[in-house]
RNA sequence: GGCCCGUUCGUCUAGUGGUUAGGACACUGGGUUCUCAGUCCAGUAACAGGGGUUCGACUCCCCUACGGGCUACCA
């Protein structure tokens, strides 16, 4: 039998990280199995509906590189793959549980907006008496009593509509789905699904379900409580890797000791057998960690995408800002977990005097004494070295060549400076921070060295300079 | 309230009767270093509680507690 698994998210809000988690499992699973991956499109609660969901599914699916076989916008043999699209094949499905005497027509009324409608319905039947044993390949065996199911199961609207409970297993029956993955809350639905199996009298596919995933509130996350949605990760800089690593951590495990998976490792490991079945709480701190560890692993020409991505900037090649990133790249992918650390060098980093006569730098402190001699030092060593303050990229062909000179002019720099801190008899802690803090306008930048490299001599002497003339006006 | 699922370091987890209870994130200390990172090394930290079963329980059973889910013409 085929492997065929399916995610089937309503449009009704963002999709957040619950949601995308268990449609990585899934893909996961289709793909480690050389099955196939069918996305299908559950929008039967017409009263809310959520005019971005959709697109914000589909955006979100491919920039996870979660790539459907089947779909609304892709076709396939078992289609259409929207429920809305679907409307017949359910009345005449519904048909068939009437005729056996296992659903039933109703007339009711009931309070929509404070008014009472009136409305057919159409119930499934559940048995008043016994119990149904069912096996979950996760929680494992269950039985519940049929008492214990509250009321008979809605099966269509007075819309016309079928609910959740029929729709998704007359989809999943005909899209021929092997394997029912979805999250932990649907376990209590089990029997009503499982008895609509047995009344059509369909083979029944394997049930997997998944622990939630809580919050820091412990609460399951939701779309309809907010957060968490999953294009916010985008925006934030993560990585789709990362994302990957992160979320098959949460619920599932190889051994004990792998935490660093990439997807082409995952896509090879990933199986059944290490589900588990207890609620994991979503951690932030580790997404960004991990984050780092997968930009780590990324060379320089992708990291350089990653920063114009994430800064949401195009810089041209050959352009000035572009010259600086690449300059300063190596030094910056060793210290990023997400884009806020990216975001907070380049504002030094993609900034120069001439935008805006040097304004942002005025808050600075004043110079005293030592820290204008210093300043004053650093001037004299770039005029006196300017080789080394040309730009290290100009001549470079590849990278590794680029940073090869990069390094060594750095060295170079460090050495002058420790020797005019030397001179000026002051530690060379002092020469170097002060240096870096008017050059950066922060106490914590890259290696300040090569940060002048990258900005070249001209902007960094307008830099010191600018520091020093804020002192002589105020 | 009822029904259901769950419970190992703060967090994610490994563990399927005998382990010094392992890894990762976070945290702490140290090496490297012009700051901050990164990196390397080290460290603190857990079997919810109580009963059984057993020569022996984190592992099996029961009870309690706690957490979560469901209890809609929502999914």
């Amino acid at each position: 039998m085929n492997t065929r698994l399916r995610y089937a998210p309503s449009p009704t809000g963002l999709q957040h990280l619950g949601g995308i988690r268990t449609a990585l499992f899934c893909f996961l699973l289709a793909k480690s199995a050389n099955g196939t991956f069918i996305l299908r499109i559950e929008d039967t609660d017409r009263t809310r509906l959520h005019p971005d969901a959709i697109d914000d599914l589909y955006d979100v699916l491919r920039w996870l590189n979660i790539t459907w076989d089947e779909g609304p916008d892709k076709g396939g043999d078992y289609g259409p793959y929207i429920q809305s699209d679907r409307l017949d094949i359910y009345h005449t499905h519904v048909q068939t549980l009437l005729k056996r005497g296992v659903a039933y027509k109703s007339e009711e009324e009931r309070v929509q907006e404070g008014k009472s409608v009136k409305g057919t319905v159409i119930r499934l039947k559940i048995p008043t008496e016994g119990s149904i044993t069912m096996t979950d390949g996760i929680v494992g065996d269950l039985t519940f009593q049929y008492d214990a199911i509250p009321s008979n199961p809605v099966l269509i609207k007075s819309d016309g509509f079928p609910t959740y409970h029929f729709a998704s297993v007359v989809d999943d029956h005909l899209m021929h789905i092997s394997h029912v993955i979805r999250s932990q809350e649907w376990l209590s639905s089990l029997p009503i699904h499982w008895h609509m199996y047995e009344a059509f009298g369909w083979k029944l596919p394997q049930f997997f379900h998944l622990p939630l995933i809580v919050g820091s509130d412990g609460k399951k996350l939701s779309k309809r409580y907010g957060s968490m949605a999953a294009s916010s990760f985008r925006s934030e800089g993560v990585l789709p890797n990362a994302i990957w690593n992160f979320l098959s951590l949460l619920g599932w495990s190889y051994d004990d000791t792998s935490n660093f998976f990439s997807p082409e490792k995952l896509l090879e490991v990933f199986s059944f057998q290490g589900l588990n079945k207890s609620q994991a709480m979503y951690d932030e701190l580790k997404l960004f960690s991990l984050n780092g560890e997968h930009i780590r692993t990324l060379n320089i020409t992708e990291f350089i995408e990653y920063c114009e991505k994430a800064l949401g900037i195009v810089l041209e090649k050959g352009s000035v800002l572009r010259l600086r990133l690449e300059s300063i790249a190596v030094e910056l992918q060793a210290r990023c977990n997400r884009f806020s650390d990216v975001a907070y060098h380049w504002e030094y980093i993609g900034y120069s005097i001439a935008d805006d006569g040097g304004k942002r730098f005025s808050g600075l402190s004043v110079c005293d004494g030592l820290e204008a001699d210093i300043l004053t030092a650093m001037i004299h060593i770039i005029k006196e070295h300017s080789e080394l303050f040309a730009g290290s990229y100009e001549n470079s062909v590849t990278f590794d060549e680029m940073n090869h000179d990069s390094q060594e002019k750095s060295d170079a720099i460090v050495n002058l400076m420790k020797a005019a801190a030397n001179e000026l008899q002051t530690k060379p802690k002092t020469f170097f921070m002060c240096v870096q803090e008017t050059i950066t306008g922060r106490k914590k930048s890259l290696p300040v060295a090569h940060v002048m490299i990258a900005l070249k001599k001209e902007e960094t002497i307008q830099r010191l300079r600018n520091r020093m003339n804020n002192e002589t006006i105020i």
